[in-house]
DNA sequence: CATGCCGTTTACGTAAACGTCAATTATCCG
DNA sequence: CGGATAATTGACGTTTACGTAAACGGCATG
């Protein structure tokens, strides 16, 4: 019932403009199905839409998005290429942890300047609101 | 003795390029002082630049950097400022659990074609390296 | 049937974050 | 002191990730 959808359906799913859709399906990150002309989504486009979102919100280009997918669903087999795959993951494994790093620093340095701020406010007096 | 830098020493301590550093300071991300026509950056710029670099590589833009830079260090004191700082920061903090979550979630995605290509290679037998 | 409403393609525009010269000036070093 | 080395200021170029507008096709509905 719910197996397919349009490209208003995800846009409005993931709160994008179908332009951005169509612009990542020219980058090769998606290839949906097509009725005519017009395109057809089916869950597995959803899920990777999904992926290729979330990478984004974490930093990612399209293009290291597009290669990683590409890297990750192409099940080659060989022993070579396996390993390549594992040596990749690898390298962004210890990239995420450098951003995890990065973002416990900042939340530590907003809780310092929050505690400031507090410190202010409660020597200012409890907000007198309208002192006349 | 290190209390101050040339635009080549933070470029190096940093990776990156003077030209950036210079881009950043037209940006009014940096402001460091000037001996006749010579940039002079002292600790308070390199911690600056730090802290840039930080927010950077979990996806700030510049503009949100150097806003966020200044407002954190608007110490004006009125209570209705400290109170939009407050929100300013508590808007941040989410943002960056929302991060938290999305590289929580790739990093387990990550494992999972991990742990399936290890069953895939240990099917294929112990690498056989050279089966002549 | 005309009139919206989606959807499609093509193409040019744009903002952000630098890169890459070029032309000058300043400084250091043997 | 003179040449190599480092810094400075333009100015234009480039890449990424879409926005925006034009021009058209299909269908459903009053």
């Amino acid at each position: 019932m719910t197996s397919h959808y349009t490209i208003s359906d995800l846009a409005e799913q993931f709160d994008i403009t179908a332009r951005t859709i169509r612009f990542y399906e020219d980058q090769e990150l998606l290839s949906p199905e097509r009725d005519g002309t017009r395109r057809i989504y089916r869950e597995r486009d959803r899920v990777r839409l999904k992926l290729i979102l979330r990478a984004k919100r974490i930093g990612f280009s399209l293009a290291e998005i597009r290669e990683t997918l590409d890297l990750y669903d192409s099940e080659s087999g060989e022993e070579a290429q396996l390993r390549y795959v594992l040596r990749v993951i690898g390298n962004h494994r210890s990239i995420l942890h450098q951003q995890q790093e990065d973002i416990r620093q900042v939340l530590e340095d907003m809780t310092q300047v929050e505690r400031r701020i507090l410190d202010k406010m409660q020597s200012a007096g409890p907000h007198p609101q309208n002192p006349y």
